[in-house]
DNA sequence: TTTGTATTTCGCAAAATAACGAAATGTTTT
DNA sequence: AAAACATTTCGTTATTTTGCGAAATACAAA
């Protein structure tokens, strides 16, 4: 049997973050609401994006669920906004992997070169 | 038939750099090699990730393909590291969508409150 | 040339994702 | 209460992703 190393919070955070944000879709939605103060309605959305109703609403689902958006019942019309806490977080998380500093340490144990 | 958008090109690319980075493994090995100067085996990173080298090769294939890596041949291993040049790229889109300014006139035709 | 080492490709099976239309839910208006 | 509207859930289908072991490839050493 393999060892299996588990992963590191933070590498299955990111990783989860990223999987809500792989689709053109979901993107588009972050896209639009993050450069909004206020909110969006589905109804509004699927006018600009080519897919249904439905899986419109599922690809918000999945956002929610990762937190990226939260969704307010403002009858008779569902109101998305981004979740500007786990954005914020959201965001340090890809800083933290693009603006890690680079350290050789490591380099001795497992690179050539 | 619905009208059926198309999506943007930098939305289509932030989602497919986003899908590259939706798998725990693949956060792992950007994670590892971006911190470091030089570069990494796939023998060496095999040992520290719970899944078999078939499978890790595949997710090194994704992020060739995706470029945010590239494997050079150092007899008698393959070298991996970080293609830096799209590494800078998409950390710049990561930026772009994070850092939009928030402004709210798409918000009449859009919005509520 | 044969053997050994490092890695990838192939073939397959299981699971997850994506999309659709129909049906269901919940709320407001008539 | 019934009709209308906005949105979600359900059931289904097609496609993609993930992972494995076995086989193939590529190269170096013996």
């Amino acid at each position: 049997m393999r060892p299996k190393p588990e992963y590191s919070p933070d590498v299955s955070e990111l990783a989860q973050i990223a999987k809500a944000m792989s689709h053109p879709v979901r993107i588009y939605i972050l896209k639009k609401l993050s450069q909004m103060q206020s909110c969006c309605y589905s109804g509004d959305l699927v006018l600009e994006v080519p897919v249904g109703r439905s899986a419109l609403s599922q690809h918000l689902k999945e956002l929610k669920f990762a937190g990226l958006i939260q969704g307010e019942i403002e009858p008779p019309y569902i109101k998305y906004c981004i979740n500007r806490d786990n954005w914020n977080k959201a965001q340090k998380a890809f800083e933290n992997l693009f603006d890690a500093p680079v350290t050789d340490l490591n380099a001795i144990s497992c690179c050539s070169i």
